[in-house]
DNA sequence: CGAGTTCATCGACGTGCGTCGATGCGTGTG
DNA sequence: CACACGCATCGACGCACGTCGATGAACTCG
């Protein structure tokens, strides 16, 4: 993978979020490719843009995934731990995880290494700029 | 079928579109039992509303259909027949038409017969309420 | 009525995805 | 150091999906 993404200008929103979460966990430096969204109800979306997109509006195509994601953006201390979301959404620990790698791919999630666990953390600002393409038109 | 309306908006959308064409393909086969979105941050989603937004966003997650949806939000008088879709995309004439049934029956677009076309239209509603999901926590 | 147009459906093919058991790697613990 | 634990990766299987040519149904026009 690591497609060269040279859409649009980047995380610019994300990281200024970012800083305003203080309880969720200092997330690895793993880089959120987060493209800038395109306005899918102002101008028509050109090829590229579309394949991005879709590959970000896939992350969320799955019933385990947006439970997981559900349960991150939910949590209480903004994390959790990889052993605390196989039971919830019933699947096996290697499912889970390999949902939860989809999901990081898509810079939805970030995870964090501490001791043996992995904690991993919901990310507002990529949710917030899918929310942004599906904005009713200006 | 046609179960009591008490969800949210998109849903009235959808019908009272419905009802404006009497010879318009029927946009959903009996279905829908969880509609309304659920606020992904704000609680943890359950198996059915899971599965159910996972429908949704599934739509939106192949690119010809995102390019279609655009096509047809940003379209000048609301509306396009197949025949000038088929050309922006640059994909067969069933593939186009295979694209938009996915996207008619997750009710982000409704069809309306006129003559021998079929004219398509976006419904903003939809997007809104898959807009809702990805809110910020309140 | 017959020819032409528009769109949906069908059948088929190749590919990708979700799933799980087995395995490997890294990290704490006795 | 040996063992247990947590998580990622691998390999495999079954199924769904995207795609297109061919066909069919509905409508228009001459």
């Amino acid at each position: 993978m690591d497609p060269s993404i040279d859409c649009c200008q980047y995380k610019e929103g994300i990281v200024a979020v970012a800083t305003s979460s203080p309880t969720v966990v200092p997330t690895s430096p793993a880089q959120v490719d987060a493209c800038c969204p395109a306005p899918l109800q102002d101008t028509a979306l050109g090829e590229a843009e579309a394949v991005d997109l879709a590959r970000r509006f896939a992350a969320l195509s799955d019933p385990v995934r947006l439970r997981l994601l559900s349960l991150l953006a939910t949590a209480a201390d903004g994390a959790i731990c990889v052993c605390d979301l196989v039971e919830p959404v019933g699947k096996s620990q290697p499912t889970v995880s390999h949902h939860l790698k989809v999901l990081r791919e898509a810079g939805l999630v970030t995870s964090e290494k501490r001791g043996t666990n992995v904690w991993y953390a919901a990310v507002p600002a990529a949710l917030e700029a899918l929310r942004d393409v599906l904005a009713p038109r200006r």
